[in-house]
RNA sequence: GCCCGGGUGGUGAAAUUGGUAGACACAUCGGACUUAAAAUCCGCCGCUUUCCUGCAUAAGGGGCGUACCGGUUCGAUUCCGGUCCCGGGCACCA
């Protein structure tokens, strides 16, 4: 064999016989165990980035380790194609997304393909592939059959001089990325899939389904389903709209969580677009001007939720259910149309946001729960204004003196017999709306007639193709303008020309059922087929931490409702789920002279630290364009990689000058999966130097004739000598290790493991025994299948060149080893000795001595004799195998 | 602002979840090999030397130490309460 590890040519031998062997190909086989092992489909942004690198190896680790342990293992690979950043590189460079998003997957598919991984590419799916996308036209339109797909208005983002809707990410403190203009709320029309009915099984399932999910994911998306118990209940009023009719039925709505303190109300707030908002700005010009105020500025909660709390009186009243008040109402600009009944009741004796508008306002503040007989001052909110369990009713009428439960069920019972209000389950959780006004997307399935309205394309119609050759300018939808697009379009209906919906789908809805669709790609009969049934649930899901909520929410939603359309058989999904942490880089940036903001590479820079060595900022440390070396540039942190801020790393040129086995040894070893990996290149050396150091091992090996015969016989004890005996014992201690470490997945560790095996085997002083040959062979052959799952080329190449391929086969379906337990037995254990709970030394024993034993050696020690200083130990405690403190 | 997570040496981290804190590495430094360099191999590597023994900044012992403050326990990186900082998500980035 070779003497010097040459990556290129190990890691191309490797692969080509791979490729030949079609190794990766998988078939659905009833009589073997399955197990699906997926990560989450990469955008293909045009490079392989770290975290994809990451995600992948763990995936690929993940694999190969159950296909030695005997599994049928699926691992496929897809493209979430659709998207936004297809649409700004065609501003930026005049390209069609879709040469674009084919030429990105073409690049990036060599690049996975280089880095060895075991994927089953004959299952390859591109969400922008009309074979796919057709069936979410399909399951769209069941949906709309179903009545789980309906239309409504929903509020966008609105750039006045682009003419066009913004992404939330395209809102850049309030205004426009490409005009700077003041973004404004608008309401379009849209469609919105009922994922609130599916609330409580989605909620019941986190709590109770998802055993193999990390509880912080489970407790994200608790709190984002949100389940509420309160009360909605209505106030009255006569107020009449311009056709005479009662607004709302005379009825303003509301709901609240703490009916108890309906007492205390003292005004009430409606959202901006609320009706009884816009009857009242009809005749007040500065309450118009007021709502149209409201409007501008973004729709994240986020944002809302920063923004300074204020509000108009409208001069409406509305009558107090219970008490007969007469109540103001006010607009509030923290008030969402879109959540409730887009009215609140105003509390501000009990809750803290309705406390500063109250006195930002001065509206009359009216204690109604006392806690624990605190004193209540008007002038300064404190917590306990708001705590609901230790508080009793007071100042309400005959409703006073109750605790909150109580207090809620008494009144909750006297509005019903009023019917003005019942108990309510609430839900955080909205609809989900899957509109899009944009081109690079799936067309969503629909026709729009004079006279009939919107009308669903009919099944046999499907897919409605998306035209290839739009380039977007950045000025609305350009479906809007393509002929081809609307051309011979009738309503399915009357048969008259008609034009077609020009929204494409939320990309999330590619995304929500693609791991289905790798069980039979290209079935053009059925969504999915019988494979699905064999494969699904998938047992592991891999991927980023930040879609924790909204994909894998969406997805379980997406799996409920094809299950109860009859397609798939799984209630849920993802049978466990490993959130692999992000990869984050060092951000830095300087403001220009225009205002724009220049982002510059880590290597471009170099970093100012102060006394305790944090960084405080950095200097270039060369001249770039007009700014001379040493301009000081600004620290912002670390954060995600990204394209935008210069601070992605290129896995490329870790593969080509290290080989894809280093850049996937380092990302294993550097940090736990679940870990943020901040990322710091300083030390990939270390991970190519060690696979040399395995390398010239094996070499070594290969020179000692006959290495190839000294296969181990287990349970022969006799034959190993005393140094032969001790190899043994380190080799199947941490192989015993390494394995727990596959089994939870924490791969840094076994990387650890493996390497503490090559310090073990090289450390071994062989006196040329056959006893010795045997057991540095064995442990070799130990080490090169627990190093294989993460570095599969060199560990391939090894195996093949010592002679194990002849001895068990193929590395890739080898028997994976088993710990001898005759190895791990020791005559004499080591135990720490505490006294009263410091550390003070140790003692060795007996292995197997009983509690007695060690308590009577640890008094006899030197160390407690000395310290003890004739004291009786009061007790004793003994941590089998670990330690023993004595409390004197 | 709200929800979730994290904080351990110069650096990445480990500690099988209450039992030897820093395994395994990276970097720096020191040494071997070499005419030299590279490569390789070996060694030191939390703080405290105004805590003690010592001529000693050698060696040994002691004390402190897992963001910060407090608590529970024979024993806390791990459990509980509070604070600070960092990261992720917040429904049209994916």
């Amino acid at each position: 064999m070779q003497e010097k590890y040459n990556h290129l040519d190990v890691e191309q031998t490797a692969q080509t016989h791979w490729t030949t062997r079609d190794a990766y190909r998988v078939i659905e086989d009833a009589a073997r165990k399955k197990f699906y092992a997926c990560s989450m489909l990469p955008y293909p942004s045009g490079k392989l980035h770290m975290g994809h690198v990451r995600n992948y190896t763990i995936n690929d680790m993940l694999t190969r380790y159950l296909r030695m342990n005997g599994y049928n293992v699926l691992m496929p690979m897809g493209w979430d194609a659709f998207g936004l950043p297809a649409e700004n590189a065609a501003l930026k460079n005049g390209v069609p997304p879709a040469r674009w998003t084919y030429e990105n997957i073409a690049y990036m598919k060599r690049q996975m393909q280089a880095m060895g991984l075991a994927i089953d590419w004959s299952r390859e799916v591109a969400t922008c592939d009309p074979r796919y996308y057709k069936w979410n036209q399909w399951l769209f339109l069941k949906m709309l059959e179903k009545g789980i797909a309906y239309r409504k208005t929903q509020v966008v983002n609105w750039d006045p001089v682009d003419q066009t809707v913004l992404a939330n990410e395209q809102v850049i403190d309030g205004k426009g990325w490409r005009t700077g203009a003041t973004v404004e709320k608008r309401e379009i029309p849209g469609y919105y899939l009922k994922i609130t009915d599916y609330a409580q099984e989605l909620l019941g399932h986190v709590q109770t389904g998802l055993p193999g999910w990390p509880e912080r994911v489970k407790l994200m998306q608790e709190n984002w389903i949100g389940k509420s118990e309160g009360v909605r209940f209505a106030f009255t009023h006569n107020i009449r709209g311009d056709n005479g009719a009662l607004i709302g039925g005379g009825r303003m709505y509301v709901f609240t969580t703490r009916a108890d303190t309906i007492m205390g109300v003292t005004f009430c707030a409606v959202a901006p677009e609320h009706p009884l908002a816009l009857h009242a700005a009809k005749t007040q010009p500065a309450l118009a001007a007021f709502i149209e105020e409201c409007k501008t500025g973004g729709t994240t909660e986020a944002e809302l939720a920063v923004k300074e709390k204020v509000g108009m009186r409208t001069g409406l009243k509305v009558v107090h259910p219970l008490n007969g008040h007469l109540i103001d109402v006010w607009v509030g600009n923290y008030v969402l149309m879109s959540y409730g009944d887009g009215a609140v009741m105003g509390v501000p004796a009990h809750d803290e946001r309705d406390f500063a508008f109250a006195k930002k306002y001065g509206i009359a503040i009216v204690e109604v729960v006392l806690v624990d007989g605190m004193t209540y001052d008007y002038d300064q909110w404190q917590d306990w204004y708001g705590d609901k369990q230790r508080g009793v009713t007071i100042n309400s009428d005959s409703f006073s003196g109750l605790s909150y439960k109580d207090a809620v069920n008494a009144i909750a019972h006297a509005l019903g017999k009023e019917g003005l209000g019942e108990k309510k389950t609430t839900w955080r959780l909205r609809d989900w709306g899957v509109s899009r006004q944009r081109y690079w997307g799936t067309p969503i399935p629909i026709i729009h007639c004079a006279e009939h309205g919107a009308v669903p394309v009919p099944e046999k119609d499907l897919p409605v193709v998306l035209p290839q050759d739009c380039v977007p300018d950045g000025s609305g939808n350009p479906l809007n303008k393509h002929e081809g697009f609307h051309a011979g379009v009738v309503c399915p209906i009357c048969g008259r020309s008609a034009r077609r919906e020009t929204d494409t789908m939320d990309t999330f809805v590619d995304s929500s059922w693609y791991f289905m669709r790798y069980c039979d790609p290209t079935n053009d009969q059925k969504m999915v087929a019988e494979g699905a049934d064999y494969w699904m649930p998938m047992d592991q899901y891999i991927g980023g931490i930040e879609h924790a909520i909204l994909h894998l929410l969406y997805a379980r939603f997406w799996t409920k409702v094809m299950r109860d359309l009859g397609l798939v058989k799984v209630d849920e999904p993802f049978t466990k789920l490993l959130t692999q942490g992000m990869v984050l880089n060092h951000i830095y940036s300087r403001k220009g002279e225009k205002g724009g903001v220049e982002y510059f590479w880590p290597h471009e820079v170099e970093d100012i630290h102060d006394a305790n060595g944090k960084i405080t900022g950095a200097k270039l440390k060369e001249a770039k364009g007009s700014l001379p070396a040493g301009t000081l540039i600004t620290y912002e942190g670390v954060g995600t990689m990204s394209k935008s801020k210069n601070n992605g790393v290129d896995p490329q040129d870790l593969i080509e000058k290290y080989g894809a086995d280093t850049a996937r040894l380092y990302t294993m070893f550097t940090a736990p999966p679940e870990a943020t990996l901040e990322w710091n290149d300083a030390a990939v050396e270390g991970s190519y130097r060690f696979l040399r150091r395995v390398w010239n091992f094996g070499a070594r090996l290969s020179a000692i004739n006959n290495i190839a015969s000294h296969a181990i016989s287990t349970g022969v004890d006799g034959q190993f000598g005393k140094e032969a005996k001790a190899l043994r014992l380190e080799i199947h201690t941490v192989f015993k290790q390494v394995d727990y470490d596959y089994q939870r997945m924490q791969y840094n560790t076994v990387v650890s493991g493996v390497m503490k095996m090559l310090n073990a085997l090289e450390d071994f002083k062989s006196d040329g025994s056959t006893g010795s040959v045997m057991a540095v062979r064995e442990g070799f052959g130990m080490l090169l299948r627990c190093m294989y799952p993460a570095t599969p080329h060199i560990a391939h190449t090894l195996w093949t060149e010592l002679g194990f391929a002849g001895q068990l086969g193929d590395l890739l379906d080898a028997p994976w080893p088993k710990v001898d337990d005759s190895a791990l037995v020791q005559d004499e254990i080591e135990l720490m000795l505490q006294i009263n709970g410091k550390l003070r030394g140790a003692i060795r024993v007996p292995a197997g001595s009983g509690k007695e034993v060690i308590e009577a050696a640890a008094v006899a020690s030197e160390v407690f004799v000395k310290l003890a200083e004739g004291a009786a130990p009061k007790k004793v405690i003994v941590v089998p195998g670990r330690l023993v403190n004595v409390v004197i």
